[in-house]
DNA sequence: CGATAATTTGATCAATATCAAATATCGTGG
DNA sequence: CCACGATATTTGATATTGATCAAATTATCG
């Protein structure tokens, strides 16, 4: 698990974060209650969005496994959107109040916050720019080039490609279709390290 | 000017906060330069990116006026890019060590920080998830729900559609292609506010 | 070993990008 | 206040490419 969280969570009084199990199709929490928690999600998927005055849904995220979420429930009195489970679902709640009320005086764990949010904010800006670039390949590319490894040029993949393939707004399908080309052209070459079951991408010059 | 940039200068030496200007195609910092401070874009255009062995780029995230960038110089000792103006362009600098400094003591300041950070990452995600969509038409009608006044269900622009284009990672005509048929399907109605030159966009229930 | 998920390739379609061009609007300097 | 250049808006024609539907093969997990 993330350090920020084995920080705020050691010390943490147990009624500070308890396990919580949600249903598929039920709410974590709704749209103006009070904004008691922020999550981790353990197991499932947590879909997150607002709802219009003529009842149209806008979703604003979705949070999946090992993902922590409604980090601005911190700053606000009440949920500012609806949390539904997509899937039965296991999450942490951390209490606002409990993390708030240290947060006043320790210094340190607002440190370790901002620390985790500013990562977040590098992650999701690489992958907003990711996004602009239109082509199939070029993005696939760039996308191996940002994961790997700066000295020997290479990506070892922790997911399946069809995972990776949501990550890159592309169907699986055009990455499988990248990837032989990409191989093809000799940019690539997908390695399957026997011991482990992980895929990994060499990436050549040029 | 964001209320945290506010608290955060305020109080801060004259030297933790220079402005500095620099000519188009020059770097702001470069990779593995000390982390001395992050920067808030007063004017023009900064793009950050990486650079592999073989000498290929790979932009991380390009920071327009108004924005602020390299929060995360504060949590490392070097940058872990370039950032070069692709403009001429002026910045202010806040000091990472003043900063850090008053960090480690100050919580409330903190707290500002986390909040500011805790923002962006709503926007980015928000904004991530509206690229999941692949149909122009719903992914212009989400997000004009999504800046929706939520009771007027009305959109008051505050940029030319040109460069809201760019946020929705779609071409100018793609976006006014959909604007028309939109319209043209009864779902949005374009008012010009005569007063101010800003163009309101009012959304119809179904 | 069977079941389920992941990978892979093919054929076709639909939608957005691209290129082009005309009009409208804005901002600025005279 | 007006003229003019720059920028934004708008519509048209066409091409490209990624999505979609299909299906076969392989890998994984109990």
């Amino acid at each position: 698990m993330q350090t920020w969280i084995q920080k705020i969570t050691e010390g943490m009084p147990e009624v500070a974060r308890q396990r919580r199990s949600v249903a598929r199709g039920d709410y974590l929490f709704r749209h103006r209650q009070p904004a008691e928690a922020l999550f981790i999600v353990v197991e499932g998927r947590v879909r997150m969005f607002r709802e219009l005055a003529d009842g149209t849904a806008v979703t604003l995220h979705v949070a999946r496994e090992g993902e922590t979420f409604a980090e601005a429930a911190l700053f606000a009195t009440n949920y500012h959107c609806h949390a539904l489970a997509e899937l039965d679902t296991t999450v942490i709640c951390l209490s606002t109040q409990e993390l708030m009320s240290r947060l006043q005086t320790d210094a340190a764990l607002g440190l370790e916050l901002s620390r985790h949010l500013a990562h977040q904010v590098r992650d999701l800006r690489a992958m907003v720019c990711l996004r602009d670039i239109r082509s199939a390949d070029e993005r696939l590319l760039n996308w191996l080039r940002q994961k790997a490894d700066n000295k020997k040029m290479q990506t070892v993949l922790d997911r399946s490609w069809t995972a990776i393939s949501q990550e890159l707004g592309l169907t699986r399908e055009t990455v499988y279709r990248s990837l032989a080309r990409l191989e093809e052209l000799g940019l690539i070459s997908r390695e399957r390290t026997e011991g482990g079951a992980l895929e990994s991408i060499q990436l050549r010059r040029n």
